[in-house]
DNA sequence: CACTGTGATGACACCAGTGTGACGAGTAAC
DNA sequence: GTTACTCGTCACACTGGTGTCATCACAGTG
């Protein structure tokens, strides 16, 4: 999924800068200069990251920066703060007040970024590799969540690693020796049948509705997971 | 509960610098200047913090944040990094080895606490005195008050910790050995199915009333706190 | 066309994993 | 001492995940 960045920033050159860095990086971005402003738009879709800077119209920056915290839906959004005030009292005062990190003009875009980037592998472990996707799919190893195109799917403990096993080599296809190595364990003596049951079980699950079938069965090899499902008009 | 803190830091004068700080602000310290014994210390009791100078004896800082980052248990331990070394490029490469933040000498050690308590505050909020919430559920750490929808409700120590640890890393799933570790202590020989036992006294005691349940139970794999609790209905 | 091998489907019995209630031991307050 | 409270363990009930089988559907082949 795309990351959000809610840029709160009044000097226009700079702001442009900002934006444009975080548009090349694959950000979705909403810019505003105004401090109310930032809270409303904050609240109304709720940012992955917030760059604030200190000096900005109507209030404080480090005032915004508490109202954010104050909003509980708010908490957990990573908020860094951009300053051209150097004083070491500042920076304390803002970190205290809720800051995650601070950054003193005039500064790197690159190092900013790469301090946004080590936000967000916090705040957000699906953007860090943890949640596995594909095409739809989402599935996340921490919460233990799956889900096609936002809608909950729940699966058995051994569809899980099934499908695991399958969004960590997507496409390819698995012969039922290999899946049963891998999701089953080696050292256990099933029947290889049981692999197209628990495919079954893994289908019925995740194509919930008209939604194309995402597991393609490969005739005398296996089955891959693939957008072609088990289409055949490919012909 | 006390923090905990790893300062690997080769300078004698610093560490102890770095260690009178940390102590006089109620942490637990341990120090080394060699990089192979940081390694050892962090895996053998997980530290709430590491403060990773750049330039120690026989591996560099870096390669000692690359391989702690390798261990699963040590990914979620926000790493400091520390050095004399101000150049962007260094300072770049030291957040994508997964540093969570980088601190050029000479510093203000009072800064340096307070980017600390930042990232503590990330990891482990209870430690930075802020109230735990989630979907309706208080917990405070000073006061030990919980309250569900604003209702006080009373906790045992054990549903106290376990709760607190739940709130503190929400929606991930824990496994049983995982809430050993964790909420009993590591030396402790207990049953794992006394965790259930332990769960389902939690879940009494906050699903007062017709209150949905906050904790899911993910077969197999543990136990989670979430919106969804176990509810099945989610066809 | 019929034949054959492979995969899909539905049903079913089994049992691992979890929920639940009760009990005895330990502990602190009084 | 008593009382109140919490904790760890056990036995039992039960849900639902799992593996297997019989049968049907279908593609490939000659």
């Amino acid at each position: 999924m795309q990351p959000s960045v809610l840029i709160v920033e009044d000097d226009a050159a700079l702001a442009e800068l900002l934006e444009w860095n975080f548009s090349s990086e694959g950000f979705s971005v909403r810019q505003t200069g105004d401090g109310e402003q930032a809270l409303i738009l904050a609240r109304e879709e709720l940012p992955d990251v917030i760059i604030l800077d200190w000096m900005i119209d109507n209030i404080s920056g480090i005032e915004v920066c508490r109202q954010l915290r104050r909003l509980p839906e708010c908490q957990s959004v990573p908020i860094l703060m951009l300053t051209s005030r150097g004083e070491e009292e500042d920076r304390i005062r803002g970190l205290k007040t809720g800051a995650d990190d601070y950054v003193t003009k005039p500064f790197s875009p690159r190092e900013l970024m790469a301090r946004v980037e080590a936000l967000l592998r916090r705040s957000r472990p699906s953007l860090g590799g943890a949640a596995l996707t594909f095409s739809g799919l989402e599935l996340d190893t921490t919460t233990h969540q799956v889900k096609r195109d936002g809608k909950p799917i729940h699966l058995g403990p051994t569809e899980f690693r099934l499908l695991r096993h399958f969004l960590e080599r997507p496409k390819r296809v698995h012969s039922r020796d290999q899946l049963l190595d891998a999701v089953w364990g080696m050292d256990k003596s099933v029947d290889l049948r049981t692999v197209d049951v628990h495919i079954r079980r893994l289908r019925v699950a995740i194509n919930v509705g008209d939604k194309p079938d995402l597991i393609r069965t490969v005739r005398s090899a296996g089955y891959a997971l693939d957008t072609a499902g088990s289409d055949l008009a490919a012909s």
